[in-house]
DNA sequence: TTACGCAATGGTAACGTTTCCTTCAAACAG
DNA sequence: CTGTTTGAAGGAAACGTTACCATTGCGTAA
């Protein structure tokens, strides 16, 4: 059985090579004045040894621990696990390591996950936060010293720079679509209602409609497959008849579809539909669904340049709450027609 | 402008409190040997000062960096960010952090990943190696002294203990199933074949084809939609006209399907179709994909545990390598049957 | 009363790095 | 030949925490 082995130190593998650690120190570190031969000797034995700094002990004297957090609702969720991967990746070739953590849009979980973070002294990080009026986050967020990005919701007060998909004009811009087709009686399922990407989609919703003079139809309580049925049955009903709908939100815009095509509704003919999102089959499912699509690598991107920007630029002393850099990115959205609003035939 | 403060330390509430660094200590820690009164006070110039310990400086006394990390091939994949969302969950209700780090199923991001894990002293890790038959993986998985479960895949020569589906059996399952159904001509897309998963089905579906007596036909290399619609043109061509298509991987059944859809191939009365693995439409479209289910939450889960319990229960020296327990869990598959094999009309 | 045990508390040495500062030798100019 | 500069290398302090040990005070048994 093999022994149980330390990691090997630094003052280790100085004893080995017959230097002291501040040689050692430096060939680690890539500084300059050692000799060749000095060099060779101190990297053989870094490799005999199989050596590898401690982290702990170099953050302890005052390195940066090169690590960065993500703090979102969900990482199983398709467009936080995409934004993860794009964080991911540029992190890592900045040398950075990424820690996730999940809040499932509860304020507790979110703000144990940012305590927890400055606690393992991250770098900065990048959160995606439940509610935008959080003044126990704000307050918490003001207190930090290192960048923070907020992604796909902003943080009232500016906080932090964000960077956020324009909700607002893509919503109106899915419903003027409808509109333009003649549609006069549109309905919205929204979701969940309490969510900032959800109420700005709903409020360009609701512009776009007042603009055109037409009544809106919004149900918000939206969030499970036989709600869902139950309320789109309800809308096909009686003389205001629903001609078109709106899902807000990916997984309702499939209850909806899946709904629709149980009951034997055509779309569009009988509904047009439009959904918030995109989906790995919306344009393969018959009839292939319109969508609102985000720039989701897009927004995970410039989450990661925008934070590291501040990580680079910020070797002087980072200045907490307002006075940060009060950047606000706001991305397009753009519509992909395709059949279901009633677009074109299909293509066969 | 406010100023930049420090991180407040324990000697400095300490201080304040007008007690012995200790006492903060086991304040902190939740230490007994320690007067109510004191307690409070303590407590009252910790909230003060907003201090929270240093991470590093603990982890560098030898307390573990309750951290733990995930090295998948990407983060993006529904398969692994379920995964990661388990195993994220699980991690934090044992207060542990996740770290995750992608390989695109490269082999020198794996290491490096590794490395890395190593180098921050995480107490232990999940990792979804590229290539079973990696022997430098293998040997820096023997000198790792910290738990590592395998997950999805496993590492030749035992040397982590593992848990994997049964890609195997799933997969001569579903081939069976198309059999039973009469077809004798059944063809079998691929995608990456140097992946051990996919091999494994591959594996199944030729075994089942054998046992049947029927021949197998083989197609390794598709992975985009163009070649694979181009597979399966020719496929439908000529006396040999394939009746069934097992595709092996969500993103090639997603293809072909597309692929029948565009060419006007009626499914199944023309061709039938499973895929393995399940994914969020493969119910909704019509007709209604047969596929695989695999285990995934269950993976994950199974997994976290099987890692908690080597972290808890090893508060005895780990014996790295060979001499850990070499537990291979194998989890069963459950073949769906929807529409898209001839099994039963839609229900409409 | 004396001594002893026990609870409460504090002093201080590590943990493994980095970094300032020192030492030493050799090279070089005057 | 001496004084000064330069490059290579090492000694030791400090980062913030924990844990071992020492110290104090107090109640209680002998």
């Amino acid at each position: 059985m093999t022994k149980q082995r330390k990691h090997p130190t630094l003052r280790e593998v100085a004893k080995r090579a017959g230097v002291g650690t501040t040689t050692v120190s430096r060939v680690v570190n890539g500084v300059e004045h050692v000799e060749p031969w000095t060099m060779a000797r101190v990297e053989r034995a870094i490799k005999e040894l199989g050596y590898l700094p401690n982290h702990a002990a170099r953050v302890l004297k005052g390195y940066k621990t090169r690590t960065i957090g993500l703090v979102v609702p969900s990482i199983a969720d398709p467009f936080f696990s995409s934004c993860a991967e794009v964080l991911q990746g540029i992190a890592r070739q900045h040398g950075f390591l990424l820690i996730v953590l999940t809040t499932h849009n509860e304020r507790e979980m979110e703000r144990d996950a940012v305590n927890t973070l400055i606690q393992h002294r991250v770098d900065g990080f990048v959160i995606a936060p439940a509610d935008a009026e959080n003044d126990e986050l704000r307050s918490l967020l003001m207190r930090v010293t290192v960048p923070v990005v907020a992604l796909d919701r902003p943080v009232a007060g500016a906080v932090a720079p964000s960077v956020v998909a324009d909700n607002f004009v893509g919503a109106e811009h899915a419903t003027h679509h409808l509109i333009a087709h003649g549609y006069k009686r549109i309905a919205c399922l929204t979701g969940e209602i309490e969510l900032y990407t959800i109420r700005e989609r709903a409020r360009g919703y609701q512009a776009a409609m007042a603009a055109a003079g037409l009544e809106a139809v919004l149900h918000t309580t939206i969030c499970d497959y036989a709600s869902c049925e139950k309320a789109i049955a309800k809308m096909l009903k009686g003389p205001d008849r629903v001609e078109a709908i709106f899902t807000l939100k990916n997984s309702v815009t499939v209850d909806a579809f899946e709904a629709l095509q149980r009951m034997g509704v055509r779309i569009p003919e009988k509904v047009a539909l439009i959904g918030y999102d995109d989906f790995q089959l919306a344009g393969t499912v018959r009839p292939a669904i319109t969508v609102v699509q985000q720039p989701i690598e897009e927004l995970g991107k410039t989450a990661a340049e925008l934070l590291f920007r501040h990580l680079k630029g910020s070797s002087a002393p980072v200045i907490p709450g307002e006075a940060r850099a009060k950047q606000q990115v706001l991305l397009k959205t753009s519509l992909i027609p395709r059949a279901s609003c009633g677009c074109r035939p299909d293509p066969s």
